[in-house]
DNA sequence: CTCTTGTTTAACAGCTCTGTTAATACAACT
DNA sequence: AGTTGTATTAACAGAGCTGTTAAACAAGAG
């Protein structure tokens, strides 16, 4: 008999992976369990073992695609060329609308850093490339605009801190402050995001202004 | 016989309480197992359920002491008749050195509130209470300086997310961040974080000026 | 039809977790 | 010395977790 096709949609593979990818981005690698997954997917727990021997691995699978994924959302961003305050404005709002579309993936990579640091082990290389790459982008149109006397001086590394936290802070605190007071829950959510994207970019923007 | 003196220091019931509080902040409810607890106090984990009756209630304890630290850390914050930008940057700083000296709060209120919300059910009420106290004192401030056109026009819920979020997440991200590059940890931790004070402050600033 | 091969299940092994309990050690008071 | 009540331990029960395995099942090949 031949191997079941693993591009045909809803083969119990990628049911597996899919029920795997939602729960582990929802609970992270310790709260999730190989029998939930199997659950969720509707066989039985034998079977991820079957197909991806560990709950390791088949975790490994997840944050692959998914690190990938932020990684790449970097790469739009540094758009090179355009005016600087079209530039900043359009990385922020890219990469606040990338987690627009992967609300969970903040707050996944969170706990993955604060609780299993080891399973970033291998990709540690990986990230610091994308790292470093976004910070010398970041810093060399910063420093251009301080040197040309165009936005205020300031500390390149703490800006984009500035602006790394308060995106992200947005995708993780909100839903969690939602779990307990559910009036800023759905509806009112996306609401609030949208305002707080605008509110990003003119906040970012406004510490940079050379004349106060 | 006369109950053991529960004001002695480094009786069982208080170490148990103090490797509880340590391993509660640092790992959550979830993470955090009853015979680990025991283990760090020098017990048998019978222990606990002899003092405390269950995991649930001594962790209610620890969350309630230290609900009652975070909720309080915002009265000083609170002070009426200084100039405003005095105000501003005095309310910003004050909780950012607190949060300095409890760097785990913001972390374990996130985890238990994202993953333990029922368990924060009987604190709803009191913690409603300090939100609607601190955003009304807030508002009241922010919107007499509007008012007055002595700063520029600005929705007071985003730029209290805006201070909330950026002191908070440097506590929650950094250290996560130093569990997969260490060379952000340590002694350079506390350097970043003293530089971030200052960023925040100057950034929630910059926000206000009038004149652009 | 039977053999083969990939898929699936049920059962189990070994571990860890929370919570209980019976037995014991111990201090104090009579 | 004997009684009483607290403190502590070791052992266990029951549940859930990850991972294994032997056996059942399904379907194409010869």
């Amino acid at each position: 008999m031949k191997e079941k096709d693993i591009t045909e949609k809803n083969c119990t593979e990628v049911r597996i992976m899919d029920a795997a990818e939602r729960l582990f981005l929802k609970n992270g690698y310790n709260r999730t369990t190989t029998t939930a997954i199997a659950e969720q997917a509707g066989v039985t727990h034998a079977m991820l073992h079957y197909y991806y021997r560990s709950k390791e691995q088949i975790f490994a699978r997840v944050l692959d695609k998914n690190l990938d994924e932020l990684l790449a959302s970097f790469h739009p961003v540094m758009k090179k060329g355009a005016p600087f305050w079209e530039t900043l404005e359009s990385g922020i709002s890219t990469h606040f609308d990338f987690l627009m579309k992967h609300p969970e993936l903040p707050a996944f990579i969170l706990d993955t850093m604060r609780f299993n640091p080891e399973l970033l082990e291998n990709h540690k290389p990986r990230i610091r490339k994308t790292l470093l790459r976004i910070t010398g982008f970041h810093y060399s149109i910063i420093n251009d605009e301080i040197a040309a006397g165009r936005i205020r001086k300031t500390d390149p590394e703490q800006l984009l801190l500035d602006i790394i936290m308060l995106n992200l802070s947005a995708f993780i605190m909100l839903p969690a402050a939602a779990n307990v007071f559910p009036e800023i829950g759905g509806k009112r959510m996306t609401g609030i995001l949208e305002e707080r994207k605008k509110e990003i970019i003119t906040l970012i923007k406004s510490r940079l202004y050379r004349e106060i």
